[in-house]
DNA sequence: TTAAATCGTTAACATTTGTTAATGCTTTTA
DNA sequence: TAAAAGCATTAACAAATGTTAACGATTTAA
């Protein structure tokens, strides 16, 4: 819990009597890889904020085929967000790509505190802030650079991540396939 | 201003004495076709809310050529939010596609009042998230549908958008080429 | 421990998309 | 009104990416 605080400090420093209007009802967990924090076609009302570990989204078609749609750095705010907002079923599951130590938190029972609390909002406000941050990179990122500064740009925010996700499931997270990922870090790496 | 205040009651109807604060804060403009309301490169501090007209954001790169990255339909909220948020130089540019208007507000101003008045919060809280699910599902559909359908889904939302923005500039928030536009289109129509 | 499954790489070929340029049409401007 | 500029379409060719399949290496499961 000592972490969650940290992060809370970290994002927004709270008073004390906000903080503990949340940890109420917040709880930390710890999960193997593979676990899944939300499931594609299960309601989900649950925040999480990654403390530690590597987390990803990603979208299972008709087909049976996985296609990654996000991949959340360490210390994220993480869930499904527009479901919670449009209280719709997801159409994605999110899943820890390593270990992780997750912070859950109901998302309307938090909106409550934040309704009741302006400090307790000003906080949400910073993190819904930074997804929106973070989402624009993404569309930014799909919009206007090739595959190749995509996968650059990934590299540069997750150093690590050739060797905790597959090939596979990076391509299709950069929105090509393991072959040209494959092609492609031959190409970049011969310079 | 009426049509503001119409815009502010679909969103979050406010108390009277909250829409007063934000009244004050609020300037409704005309603008004609072409008008940039963020420029690249130039700070802004201002966030608006489109009560009439499509507008788009495109990049200039240092090639000196145009790319769209949003469009915006009526109705919605815009500006430069990331930018606002991090309180950086924007690196887009919006302008008004078609005549508009706009209802304009100042950034900084308006967070003051989300902090004093709970209510204004709850408006805020819901425009940011709209603008959070819009993103996102811009996000989705350039990680997850080819070119014809993204340019089905720009249609199915903005249907005159082929009038009112020449070819280029769609193909180019489709992140394809005109030329392909135009095979696309002619394959398109020809089932 | 062995068999099966998964993974990353590479090749050959197919498909998609981009680039450049020409054409005719429309709109703008002088 | 006439010239110039901008636009959508099309063609020919180039480049990028996808598809399928084979291979050896590694990991997983029996």
């Amino acid at each position: 819990m000592e972490a969650f605080i940290e992060h809370i400090n970290n994002v927004y420093p709270l008073p004390q009597h906000c903080l503990e209007k949340i940890l109420a009802l917040v709880e930390v967990e710890n999960h193997t890889a593979g676990f899944k924090i939300v499931e594609q076609g299960k309601k989900t009302e649950d925040l999480f904020f990654s403390l530690e570990g590597i987390c990803r989204a990603y979208i299972t078609t008709n087909e049976g085929v996985e296609k990654s749609t996000f991949i959340f750095p360490e210390n994220s705010f993480l869930g499904a967000i527009t479901c919670l907002i449009s209280e719709v079923i997801p159409y994605a599951t999110i899943e820890c790509v390593t270990n992780c130590k997750l912070a859950r938190i109901n998302y309307y029972k938090f909106i409550e505190l934040t309704d009741t609390f302006i400090e307790i909002n000003k906080l949400h406000r910073a993190n819904l802030e930074k997804a929106y941050v973070n989402l624009e990179k993404r569309d930014f990122e799909l919009a206007n650079l090739n595959a190749t500064e995509r996968y650059v740009s990934l590299k540069k925010d997750i150093p690590q991540i050739d060797n905790i996700l597959p090939q596979k499931k990076i391509a299709s997270y950069l929105g090509i396939t393991n072959v040209q990922l494959s092609r492609l870090k031959k190409l970049l790496y011969s310079l």
